[in-house]
DNA sequence: TATTGTTATACTCTATAACTATA
DNA sequence: TATAGTTATAGAGTATAACAATA
């Protein structure tokens, strides 16, 4: 140490100093993100799902036979990504690709016993992590910062 | 059309329909970063900066000289991830890796007069970006939004 | 012609581990 | 021994484009 850039690093505490990018809502929503992701897979564990695959999976509950590309759009990514998603799920036994009939190109997705009882399991563990993680913001707080994020989600409705 | 899944999808308001996920901070923190960031890319357009070289610029800016161990740990990302950003920016002449008096390991950033008049048209870009895609919030709801956000970037302290 | 699921492919962002040159 | 920068490599997560089966 000593050196002049990693003194002032060093000294100065760079939470309080103004840098263009302190005023930025995409930067700060960005470093947020980042941090509840980490924790997010820290408290799942290494075998735990991952965020997507646990909202998809949270989805094909929700609306069951749901078929892929509704699962892709709700989810805001293209149903090319889905695939390996739904494959995760099914070799898991979570859920199956049922054949519907009336329309033989579409495949519902539905899920077993065993997926609504991990998703139930893996639902307490991610409210757990989050009750944890944000345990210094009030219900108030928590509230007010889901209203404003989905006030910025709106937006995809236009595109 | 006409199938069961799709006429719910399409019925209902997903918006304002209770998914478990909707609840979760961590969701909407995804959902809502990934649309600022879509359009982020857009509003700079292809030739653009991406999001983290416009942060690493905007940082060697703020602090001249300092050093690419600093910025990554700044930015909260590994060293190694920084030598592509780096080489950007002075492959753009935005900045130089100049040599350290004293220390023949380190190489301090320095911006160029180039790289400062980029980072300025940058700078305008982006707060003309977020004040467009944020034209609904007030100036209030900004702010709140900001300080909550700060509030969990918070905890990377602690790690 | 259009849509569903799928594959192949590539790109971005990031991490880990190991190397080198210094200290 | 430890640190700064670097390289090689791999892994998420995503997109685009094309295809086969079906509508």
């Amino acid at each position: 140490m000593g050196r002049k850039a990693l003194q002032r690093s060093n000294d100065m505490d760079l939470s309080l100093d103004a840098s263009d990018l302190e005023d930025l809502i995409g930067y700060n929503l960005k470093r947020a993100y980042v941090i509840v992701q980490i924790d997010f897979r820290k408290a799942l564990g290494q075998d735990g799902m991952s965020a997507r695959v646990f909202s998809a999976l949270s989805l094909c509950i929700r609306y069951p036979n749901i078929t892929q590309s509704e699962l892709a759009r709700m989810m805001g990514i293209e149903r090319s990504g889905l695939v390996a998603i739904v494959d995760e799920l099914e070799a898991k036994k979570h859920l199956q690709r049922a054949p519907v009939p009336g329309d033989r190109r579409v495949q519902a997705l539905v899920p077993t016993e065993a997926g609504r009882a991990a998703y139930d399991a893996t639902l307490k563990a991610v409210r757990a992590h989050e009750d944890r993680l944000f345990e210094d913001m009030s219900a108030e707080e928590k509230e007010t910062l889901l209203a404003l994020l989905k006030k910025i989600r709106n937006r995809e409705e236009d595109a």
